[in-house]
DNA sequence: TACCGGTACTTAGCAAGACCGAATACTGAA
DNA sequence: TTCAGTATTCGGTCTTGCTAAGTACCGGTA
């Protein structure tokens, strides 16, 4: 994809991260993996973790360190309370923005104008 | 609105001035009255006027210059070709993205949990 | 005349978030 | 020893929406 996916992940990508720790706690790596598999497949990684270190900064998740076999220790995060209001009123924004965007997608083909600007044709 | 639906709104509100552009010419003025008029209370002018000049400079739009009755000469915005294929890719990345969303929107109760990131349950 | 409100556009500076690239750290296999 | 995979962090850049102020043009009113 392009600028334009890099562009409406802004403000989208945190709400989608939010609704996966809703489904089940999950690590930043995994998270990635995850995206990638759901077809996200150029989501830098480094965006992820930088997320999730301003979600954990404003309380919306919680964190544990856990050991792993592989690696360096995961960090785990997990939605609490707040995070699940705040996960609230993002699907709100996101269908009242949705709904109007697809309203407009239907509306391509022009009606035939009725709306109350004033009609100055003149030059 | 709050801080979501500005964060929200990068990436989504070029492609909604286009396909209001797409539907008929207009200048800011009206185009932001518009917007208001359907729910999106709160944007600001000024976001308008520095989109128009953006998708100007990348020639999406063609421009004419008409006189107004009622004060400046209006700058009227009209979509163009080029501005018609990069709104179809809007539409292409918006479908994508809200389709995936919606899927997530819909998942929120957990299943059962088959992914295959390894199940390292150590500490 | 002088002022105000509505119309219409411009501009400078700020904040937020996604990107790139590099660095760090730990493990097991070649 | 080196390399690949796992896992996280950090600094700097770009785009984009917001704030806030200013410019300009018009008609109505005191």
């Amino acid at each position: 994809m392009g600028k334009q996916t890099t562009e409406m992940l802004k403000g989208t990508l945190e709400g989608i991260v939010l609704a996966i720790l809703a489904r089940q706690p999950a690590y930043g790596y995994e998270i990635t993996a995850r995206l990638r598999d759901q077809g996200f497949s150029d989501i830098a990684e480094g965006t992820i973790y930088a997320l999730l270190v301003r979600i954990e900064q404003r309380g919306l998740v919680d964190v544990e360190k856990v050991p792993s076999e592989k690696g360096p220790p995961r960090k785990v995060y997990a939605l609490n309370a707040t995070g699940g209001e705040y996960l609230d009123e993002f699907w709100r924004t996101w269908s009242f923005l949705a709904e109007r965007i697809e309203q407009l997608h239907r509306d391509i083909r022009p009606t035939h104008d009725t709306h109350d600007t004033d009609e100055a044709e003149g030059a």
